[in-house]
DNA sequence: GCCAACGTTGGC
DNA sequence: GCCAACGTTGGC
């Protein structure tokens, strides 16, 4: 799949309406999965939101170091968004399926942690929310962009993005080795990160969390690092 | 629709 | 920079 950064939002007027998300407090993520995973619908299913206004949780992986693609370079750190007007920036570059769907599942609201990869410290550096649900991601139609896609049309756009903006860096980092050592200790202590996305699919650039995922890994903030 | 070859992701 | 994991492509 294609990285998962994005670039500026400069380029899409980020615009707000809403709706919420949903999430049952089961077993969400595996059932959004089941619901999203594979399918290469095209249409958006508008939101099977049964009128639940649960939040989804997710996270996005980003490159923070630059890294030249087709001559672009593809960097963008929680840095790079914080210093984006309004703090916001489309989520541009997702070339794979599965991330598309998740795309397209996100809701207004949405939180995400955004993560800093394939760099020095990969790990989770802040928390982002979804401010424009999935639109077509112009890139794919751009013959200089890195993520030109010749066999997408306009018509029928194969790529999608959302808008997401700045909530907050965490109060410290929260490293991939971190979250790993709770992963591995939580496969047999039966622990909220024993099935975690970053861990069993591993290189899907947008990923899902549950309830029970997310809140875990945000008490650890207020903890000190291992 | 199988599956080998190939390309990409991303930690280390 | 190496390379394991794994997604995608395309011949058959």
């Amino acid at each position: 799949m294609p990285r998962p950064w994005k670039r500026l939002a400069g380029t899409s007027g980020p615009d707000k309406k809403g709706l919420s998300g949903k999430r049952t407090k089961t077993e969400n993520s595996n059932e959004l999965s089941a619901l999203v995973e594979n399918s290469n619908a095209q249409t958006t299913s508008d939101s099977k939101n049964h009128g639940q206004n649960l939040s989804n949780y997710w996270l996005m992986k980003t490159e923070p170091e630059s890294r030249l693609e087709k001559g672009v370079d593809v960097k963008f750190s929680i840095e790079d968004l914080k210093a984006e007007p309004e703090q916001t920036a489309c989520w541009d570059g997702v070339r794979n399926y599965q991330a598309r769907n998740f795309l397209r599942a996100m809701k207004l609201e949405d939180e995400a942690f955004f993560y800093h990869s394939n760099c020095k410290e990969p790990g989770i550096a802040g928390l982002v929310k979804i401010v424009k649900e999935a639109y077509p991601d112009h890139t794919q139609f751009e013959k200089n962009s890195p993520h030109y896609d010749p066999s997408s049309k306009k018509d029928n756009p194969k790529w999608f993005m959302v808008d997401v903006q700045l909530v907050r860096k965490l109060k410290r980092f929260i490293s991939l080795a971190e979250l790993k050592t709770y992963h591995q200790a939580h496969k047999t202590s039966d622990g909220p990160l024993k099935n975690m996305a970053l861990f069993t699919r591993q290189r899907l650039s947008i990923q899902s969390l549950t309830q029970e995922e997310f809140d875990f890994i945000l008490h650890l903030e207020e903890k000190e690092a291992n």
